[in-house]
RNA sequence: GUCCCGUUGGUCAAGUGGUCAAGACGUCGCCCUCUCACGGCGGAUUCAGGGGUUCGACUCCCCUACGGGAUACCA
């Protein structure tokens, strides 16, 4: 028996030829240039802000190059399942402008080169592990769990690396007759790859790979030499396998992935290899980091991060578009230049290179994502971020969003409070943020949260909001209005400059500043916001006088 | 332990042998100003450490330290 006859006996009757899978999946047909892409999620259904920036690295290179950007389902490994994962992931990365063109969907795949989930692609791996078997270059393991332990506990004794590779693959050379053995007793098997590499050499004459990372450049490490298994006792692929195969047949021309996956990069080259297929261009993306508690950077996790899965940013109510701009900025360091120079394009048209992208991780900034959404908000209409809001509430604040509901036109005149100036506010972050900054026009969430100044007692706080709905009137133009605000400083003891007060603080009891927040406090509640003279237009001539009738300090 | 990747201010970073070492966020001060936000001006805070190579190193080489990752029939 030779090889040949073990893999037709291990592998008989398979569904596909090599041939007739090579014919199922001819070379795409795209203009020049053109990235393909794919993202690999395993269906958990969490998806994180790494796996967004990740994402977005896919998408942009994909869909600027004209190119494919498609989604695989890697399921290989079935404890990892989760029911209506994929729903999830696709709804997740939906939200944040990031769309498949082919590939697992909602209504099934999509596309000529699937099927797109691993677990339905068996016989395809059986096929190119069969020929490798045939080739000599793979070969069944026999090895139970407990004799892999006993390796490795030798190997840890003997300070040598772990991993069946060599002398500890023990199952390597075995004769036909002892596989024949193993076989009848039905002794269950993985197949490994039989590595051609060694490291036993003396160090000079370790085979090195050369391959040149998108990201990294290029890279230099020595070849592999682990006899990992390819194929699962259940007749699944390890990631390793499935990863070479599908992303040869798919067509993938760029494989973008966290840098964790950099120590495996010798395995992949030598299932390129030998597989005979084109290798890849990899892009080993850095990680997104945080600081633990000890204040050390570490990579973001799906069980201690829950702040930072994608729910959370919906939950708060950043915008999707803010997001995105955050994840350019830190995903090109040239992006915020670019955005600076080009303040009104999309940001899909923002040349996105791998090259700018750094190779060391980054640590999620909470503030740099506030401020890039504050510019991000300012530019967008408020009849749209009204949608937003409106959208966010229903799920988020169901109290609000009955008050926002029936108000439209109201609400956006509330958002759009300054923003027309040549200098615009910007004071808008999230939707939570949002509705808290803006609830004070709603009488239902009006409350006086803040106390007087120290400079204005009772009585005069009584005194100003007499006086000022005596003079209010809605028909003022701003200065007027401001005019009659400082005649009842000067009538009350208050300086009408604040500079006066200032110079001489003992000829005043305060300055036209107390005055106004008084008024303030009385029509908003708060001692800060936005013009008042704008939010008197808007809250109009009723509510105004209503609430200047009724606070009380 | 071994292997791989990385290290410019509090954070994100430009930089590729000769720069007063950009810029952004944050922070502090000032200006504008009825508060806030916006905007403007200015300050403070950086090349992990040590050796080389060189007329000259943030840039090239080596060592150390630190951080991250891998070391599965998980991805």
């Amino acid at each position: 028996m030779d090889n040949k006859q073990l893999a037709e006996q291990l592998f008989p009757q398979l569904k596909y030829t090599l041939g007739g899978i090579q014919g199922l999946y001819p070379r795409r047909n795209l203009p020049s240039g053109a990235h393909v892409t794919r993202l690999g999620p395993s269906p958990t259904g969490f998806i994180h802000l790494g796996n967004l920036y990740g994402a977005f690295v896919d998408e942009r290179l994909a869909h600027q190059s004209d190119g494919i950007f498609y989604l695989r389902i890697e399921d290989t490994d079935d404890k990892r399942l989760v029911a209506g994962a994929v729903d999830m992931i696709i709804d997740a990365l939906d939200f944040f402008g990031i769309h498949f063109d082919e590939g697992a969907s909602k209504t099934g795949d999509i596309g000529a080169y699937g099927p797109y989930a691993q677990s339905r692609r068996k016989e395809i791996y059986h096929a190119y592990v069969k020929q490798l078997i045939a080739l000599g270059l793979a070969y069944p393991c026999f090895l139970t769990e407990d004799e892999i332990q006993e390796i490795h506990q030798y190997q840890e004794a003997e300070k040598a690396n772990p991993g069946i590779y060599g002398i500890y693959a023990k199952h390597r050379d075995l004769s036909m007759d002892e596989i024949q053995h193993h076989l009848s007793q039905g002794h269950p098997y993985t197949i490994r790859l039989k590595s051609g590499g060694n490291h036993d050499l003396p160090q000079d004459q370790i085979r090195y790979i050369q391959v040149e990372d998108g990201i990294r450049g290029s890279l230099s490490m020595p070849e592999n030499n682990q006899d990992v298994v390819i194929l699962k006792a259940n007749g699944m692929p390890t990631y390793h396998f499935a990863h070479v195969v599908d992303d040869h047949l798919m067509g993938t021309t760029h494989v973008i992935r966290g840098e964790e996956w950099l120590s495996s990069l010798p395995i992949h080259v030598e299932l390129f290899e030998k597989l005979a297929f084109e290798l890849p261009i990899y892009c080993h993306t850095a990680q997104l980091m945080k600081l633990d508690e000890n204040g050390n950077k570490r990579k973001l996790s799906k069980r201690k991060d829950p702040e930072l899965s994608l729910g959370y940013y919906k939950e708060q109510g950043y915008h999707p578009l803010a997001v995105r701009e955050y994840l350019l900025t830190i995903l090109n360091s040239n992006f915020e230049e670019w955005r600076l120079a080009n303040p009104e394009k999309s940001s899909e048209e923002f040349p996105f290179t791998t090259e700018k992208m750094s190779s060391s991780g980054a640590l999620f900034d909470m503030n740099k994502l506030n401020d890039v959404s504050k510019d991000t908000l300012a530019k967008i209409p408020a009849n749209l971020l009204y949608d937003f809001l409106l959208n966010w509430a229903s799920v988020y604040q169901p109290d609000a969003w009955a008050t926002l509901k029936n108000a439209g036109p109201y609400v956006e005149k509330i958002l759009d409070i300054g923003r027309k100036d040549e200098k615009p506010r910007k004071d808008l972050i999230s939707a939570s943020q949002i509705f808290d900054f803006i609830q004070y026009f709603f009488d239902d969430f009006f409350i006086i949260e803040e106390p007087l100044p120290p400079e204005v007692s009772s009585e005069d706080a009584a005194e100003i909001l007499k006086s000022y709905g005596q003079t209010y009137d809605p028909t003022d133009n701003q200065s007027r209005w401001f005019e009659k605000v400082r005649t009842i400083a000067a009538e009350l003891g208050y300086a009408v400059k604040p500079k006066d007060f200032k110079k001489n603080p003992d000829l005043y009891k305060g300055h036209v500043g107390h005055i106004s927040t008084v008024i303030r406090l009385a029509l908003v509640g708060r001692s800060q916001s936005p013009d008042l003279w704008e939010i008197q237009q808007i809250l109009g001539k009723e509510k105004t006088l209503e609430r200047i009738k009724k606070a009380a300090f």
